[in-house]
RNA sequence: GGAGAGGUGGCCGAGCGGUUUAAGGCAGCGGUCUUGAAAACCGCCAGGGUUUAACGGCCCUCGUGGGUUCGAAUCCCACCCUCUCCGCCA
């Protein structure tokens, strides 16, 4: 959620920041503005009324303890024909909280000044290229028939247990996974991010938290109670982001708590609506799928390092996989709804001869801070500011296990292990069974 | 899943229809005293909204949302959460 006072002191600045992204945001801008105004204008009624109210109800109180029954009575009535007046007014403002809320949090977060403007992802600015793509002497497979041919890897299977774009690891596939996800942790605890085990189903005011709700909610699963009883809707995560940054939702945090660096490994869900026909072989677009996270709740002047702090921390494993990726610096038309600045990370496919998404890290400044009330105080004396948060992939571990599959690929259709990765996995190459 | 108890400011804790504009304590902040510290004493200390140049004013919030009332922390209803015991279970 934006600063209302700020888009009600600077439309101009916000309207460009959000046009931006989508000049349609211009409209949406627009209205919550009208709405602003009528809410105030709506509250200061009220509030006045509200203001006569309280203090006729007080000379009742005294005019009782003083046996001054005729007093008490003549004000009385003087109160219940103002409170008659009150109930409309009171209706009509609740209506517009309601619709002022709404409008807020449908509006998307203003980029920061230094996003490159664009489009869409044909705008994105390379940021940096790290190693060199290897050469291959034959034709490389994509990941989904190396790991077939391998018979680690089986998509039939399960479409069988759960329809289309899930998979099935099993023996050295299910061990390279979960190698991947103890090697993940490991090194980002190492550089000081604390390992959480959240719950991976939580409630929808967490999600507004975030930003995947209102606007999102074709996006999620949830549960549903089966005999349709009337019970508490809870949303599985679609990344471990959701739980770990409201971890400090309504909290005023001290100063020397930040920042805070937490980091996941949990299964994501997406119903990735609207994304038909893109991806529909192998890993790389699954309704599940294993990710570890990255994220950090930092003061205000501090997020901008941060972010580049954190792309670093995500960038290094694809190094020390010895995979070759890149960064590139989203554009204002490509990023996602809570960002302000964002850098995805892209690893080499060999089978597509381009580099795909692995690890989206982005600074939201305080727009979910602003959603979940999470504050901090510099010290005893000041007032609560908003803290920033963060978050990035660090990194999508069924893409990775795909870029080890397609990168690491071998003539006689082995595949060979990252060096850094021999120790968890136990051995230095997958082989055909047998 | 069942039964019971309970949710009050950073923490503890009083209050159960109108001198509460939430007592008191602890912690925190500022000061007096002191060479310094401690102790003692004095003062300040919730958040949000709105208005104002500012000081300040007003409104809302005692788990959440409704209701009763001129007036609700206090009474009623629903929900959420915590604790205890029982059941079930990896």
């Amino acid at each position: 959620m934006n600063d209302l006072a700020f888009l009600r002191k600077e439309p101009t600045a916000a309207r460009r920041g959000l046009e931006s992204r989508n000049p349609r945001w211009a409209q949406s801008l627009e209205r919550l503005l009208l709405l602003d105004e009528s809410h105030r204008a709506a509250l200061k009624e009220v509030e006045d009324m509200r203001a006569r109210r309280n203090a006729a109800s007080q000379e009742i109180g005294k005019a009782k303890a003083a046996k001054d029954e005729q007093k008490a009575s003549q004000v009385m009535e003087e109160v219940a024909r103002l409170k008659t007046a009150m109930a409309e007014k009171e209706r009509h403002l609740s209506a517009l909280e309601e619709q002022l809320r709404a409008a807020a949090l449908e509006i998307p977060n203003i980029p920061h000044s230094s996003v490159p403007p664009g489009r869409d992802e044909a705008d994105n600015p390379e940021v940096r290229k790290t190693l060199t793509p290897r050469a291959f002497d034959f034709k490389p497979l994509d990941h989904q028939s190396v790991g077939e041919k391998l018979g680690i890897l089986d998509m039939a299977a399960a479409a069988k247990l759960s329809g289309s774009r899930f998979a099935l690891w099993s023996g050295h596939g299910a061990r390279l996974l979960r190698a991947l996800g103890n090697y993940l942790l490991d090194r980002h605890a190492k550089s000081g991010y604390l390992e959480v085990h959240p719950p991976y189903l939580v409630r929808p005011e967490v999600m507004e938290g975030t930003g995947q709700l209102p606007k999102f909610d074709a996006d999620m699963y949830k549960t549903v109670n089966a005999d349709g009883e009337k019970t508490t809707t809870l949303y599985l995560i679609s990344t471990s982001e959701i739980p770990l940054t409201n971890l400090v939702r309504g909290e005023i945090l001290a100063a020397d708590a930040l920042p805070m660096k937490l980091t996941a490994f949990t299964p994501c869900f997406r119903q990735e609506a609207g994304s038909y026909g893109k991806d529909v072989r192998g890993v790389i677009r699954n309704h599940q799928f294993d990710k570890v996270e990255l994220v950090w709740i930092t003061k205000p002047e501090d997020s901008l390092a941060a972010l580049e702090q954190l792309t670093r921390d995500a960038e290094a494993v694809l190094a020390d996989l010895e995979l070759p990726h890149r960064v590139i610096h989203l554009c204002t038309g490509d990023m996602g709804f809570a960002s302000r600045k964002t850098y995805d990370i892209e690893v080499w496919m060999p089978s597509e001869s381009r580099y795909r998404e692995i690890s989206s890290c982005s600074d939201c400044g305080d727009f979910q801070a602003r959603r979940m009330a999470a504050r901090f105080r510099r010290d005893a004396k000041s007032a609560p500011e908003f803290v920033h948060t963060l978050n990035g992939s660090g990194v999508a571990v069924g893409r990775l296990a795909a870029a080890i599959l397609e990168n690491f690929q071998q003539a006689d259709g082995s595949v060979s292990i990252p060096r850094a990765l021999v120790a968890y996995f136990g051995a230095d190459k997958i082989a055909a069974a047998r």
